[in-house]
DNA sequence: AATGAATGAGATTTCATTCAT
DNA sequence: GATGAATGAAATCTCATTCAT
C-alpha cells in the first residue's frame, strides 16, 4: 500500500511546508488560509492552534528559515580566501535547502516585498543578521588586501543577495515560464563567484 | 491660493499613480480597490470605468511601466563600449522614473512575485524586452572580445537586474528600516558599473 | 396590495430596529450580525456599511436610545411637586418609546450588564444623564422640605430605575413566560407613584 | 509554603465558581468555554466530564444558587411584622452570599436577560419560588392591615426585586465606572426598608 | 479522572464588483 | 463622467464539542 511522503510529517510540519510554499509563490495576502490548509490535509482550526494567527503562522515561517540560514553561514570559517569563502556560502545555503528549495524562495521574495506583511518592522531584524555575515566577511577581505578598495561591502552584499534572489525566483518560475526555460541554475555558482570576484572586462 | 499638486492630475492618472505606489508596497493581493481610491481620492466605480476591474488595473501599470523602460533602453546606442554602456543604461533608468520612483519599485517587485498575480502568464512577456536588450547587448561585447567568456550574458543580466531591483528594494525601504538607513543608493552607480565591469579580486 | 409596514424604513433604519430588538433579548454576544439582517431583511455589508461594525453598532443603538429619553425628560418641570414630577417622567417616558418598547428593554438590559459588551466603559456615561437629572429633581425636592430626609437621592434613584428595568423586562417576558402573565403594566403607574411616594406602611 | 485559595476547591467546583463570576459579567454568550476554563485553570475536557455541555453548566448554577436564595428565605418567620421581615430577608440574602456575591449578581442578571440563555423557558420557574415567597408576605401582611392596600403584593415585590438587582449591578460595575463610585451599598439596607415601608412623602 | 489534539459549524468582517441615478 | 448604495462570495478566526489515550 503506498503512502504520501506527507504521511511522515506532523500536522504542525504539514502546515508549515505548504505555508512556507505558498508565501513564497502568492505572498502574504495572496496566500489564504484556506489554501495552505488543502495543501496541508489539515482543517483549519489547527492553523490556529499550533501558530496562533495567519501572521504568526508567517513571521513563524521567515524566522525558521533565516535563523537556518544563518545558522549555516555561522559554520563557514571566515579567515577562508575571499572566492573560497563566497563559493562555500553559496553551495552551504544551497545544499541546506536542497530538499525544500521553497525556503530559499520565501526568503527571497520577502527580501523584495517591504510591507507586503503588515508586521514587516517586527521581524526584518532576521534578515539582517546573514547579510551581516557576509558584510563583515568581506571587510575582513579587504583588510587582509585581497580585494579592491572600490566597491563597499556592503553594495558588494547587496548586489550578491539581490542576483542569489533573482536566481532563485527564476528558477522558481523556469516550469511555468517559457523566458526562464534556458536557464540552468545548477551550474551557475561557479559563474556566480567568477563574475563577482574576477569581473568581466578583460584587462 | 495654494492648490494640492495632485489637483494637476485626472482621474485616470490619480487612479494610475496610486495603483502603481501600493502594488509596489503591498503586492497584488495585499492593495485594495479601497485601498486605491482613498490614496487618489476618488469614487470606487471610477476604477471600474476608467480600467475595468483590478486585474486590467494592474497589467496597465506594470505594461505602461516596462513600456517606459523598454524605450529608454532603445535610445541607448548599443555600439558603446561596454562599461559605458552599463553606465548608460543604470543612469538613464533611474533619470527616467527620477520623479516617480514608485515605478521602479513595482517593477523590482513584480519580477521576484512570480504568482502573486493570477494572470503573471499573460503579462510576464513584457519583462523579457528590456532583459533581451541587455542580454544581446552583452553578446556583442562578447563577440568584440570586450569581455571574458567565462561569465555568460544570461547570468550578466540576472545578477544585475536583482542586483538593482535589491538596491531599489532598499532604497524603498531605507526610511523605515533602520537596518538600511546607512545605505546611499545615489552615489552607487559607478560603484556598480565597478564592481560588475572589474570584478573585486585583486589580480 | 398589502405592503409590510417595514418597507416604510430606509435600510439604516431597518438595522437600527432589528438590533435594537435583539440586542435587547439576547444581548450583545447572544445576537449575531446575521439575526440582525435577517430580521431587518437586508444584507450583511449593509451593516458594515452603515455602522461600520457591530461594536459602533451596538454603541449608535444605546445612545441614539438614552438621548431620547434624555430629552424627554429634560422637557420636564424640576420645579412642580414631587410626586406629579415623578408621575410625568414615568408617563413621557413610556409614551416616548410607545411604539418601540424594544428601546426601553434595551435600556433595561444594558443597565444590568456590565461587562457584556466589551466596551461598555466607552458609553456608559450615557446612561448617567437621565439618572443625574433625577437624582437632581430629588434633592431639589429634599430642599424644599418635600421629601423626608431619611432617604438619599442617590437610592432613591436607583430604587426607581431598578424598578422600572424590571417592570420593563417583566412586561418583555409577559408572553412568554406564565409566571408574569398575570402583570398588568398598563395600570402600575399610579402604582409606583404611590409606592414610592408614600410607602407601604400604615401610620 | 504558601497555597493559592483555590487549591482547596476540587475541578467541579473550580469550575463552578469560574462559570457563575464569568456568566455573571459577561452573559451566558459571552462567556466561552475557553474562558472559564482559563479561569478555573483546569482543562476543557472537565467542563464536559462534570456538567455534559454549556448549557447545563448554566443551569447548574441557577439552579444551585436559586436554590440556595429559596433554603435562605424559607428560614424566615413569615408572621414577623412586615418592616421586620423585610429587613430580615435582605440582611439573610446579603449574609448567605457575603462570600460569593457573584452568585448574587448572575441571580440578578438572569432576571433581566429573558432570552439571553436559549432554554430561559425550562428553568425560569426557580426564579419564582422566592419571588412567590415574598409576594405571599405581602399579602399576608395585607390581610393582617399592616399595610396599605393601594400597592399590590405583585408589584411591590417586583420593585423590592428590581431595587436590589440594581443595587447589586451597581455594586458589581463600582470598581471600574466613576460614576457608581459614590455609592455605598453596605449602609443601605436600613435605607431600603424605610423607603419601601414608609415612602418618601411628609405627611 | 484527566489531557493534548482535533473538528464542523458558524462568527465577524472585507473583498471586488455593480446598480440606479 | 461620476456617485451613494448595494451585493455575493470569500476572507480570518472562534465556538462548543469530542476523540484517543
Amino acid at each position: 500500500m503506498e503512502r504520501d511522503i506527507k504521511d511522515n510529517f506532523s500536522v504542525r510540519e504539514k502546515i508549515y511546508r505548504a505555508a512556507v510554499e505558498l508565501f513564497a509563490r502568492k505572498g502574504y495576502s495572496g496566500t489564504t488560509i484556506r489554501n495552505i490548509v488543502q495543501k496541508a490535509e489539515v482543517t483549519q482550526p489547527m492553523v490556529y492552534y499550533y501558530y496562533g494567527n495567519k501572521e504568526q503562522l508567517f513571521t513563524s515561517c521567515i524566522k525558521e528559515l533565516y535563523n537556518q540560514l544563518t545558522t549555516v553561514y555561522q559554520k563557514i570559517d571566515p579567515e577562508l580566501p575571499f572566492d573560497i569563502l563566497l563559493k562555500k556560502m553559496l553551495i552551504s545555503g544551497k545544499e541546506k535547502f536542497a530538499d525544500f528549495p521553497e525556503g530559499l524562495f520565501l526568503m527571497a521574495r520577502f527580501a523584495y516585498s517591504p510591507d507586503e506583511f503588515p508586521r514587516m518592522i517586527d521581524i526584518i531584524h532576521v534578515f539582517s543578521t546573514p547579510l551581516d555575515l557576509l558584510i563583515s566577511a568581506i571587510q575582513k577581505a579587504k583588510n587582509k588586501g585581497e580585494i579592491v578598495d572600490y566597491v563597499s561591502p556592503q553594495l558588494f552584499s547587496f548586489a550578491l543577495f539581490g542576483t542569489l534572489g533573482f536566481l532563485a525566483t527564476v528558477h522558481f518560475m523556469k516550469d511555468r515560464f517559457e523566458i526562464f526555460k534556458s536557464m540552468d541554475i545548477d551550474v551557475s555558482i561557479d559563474e556566480i563567484v567568477k563574475l563577482f570576484a574576477y569581473g568581466v572586462l578583460k584587462k
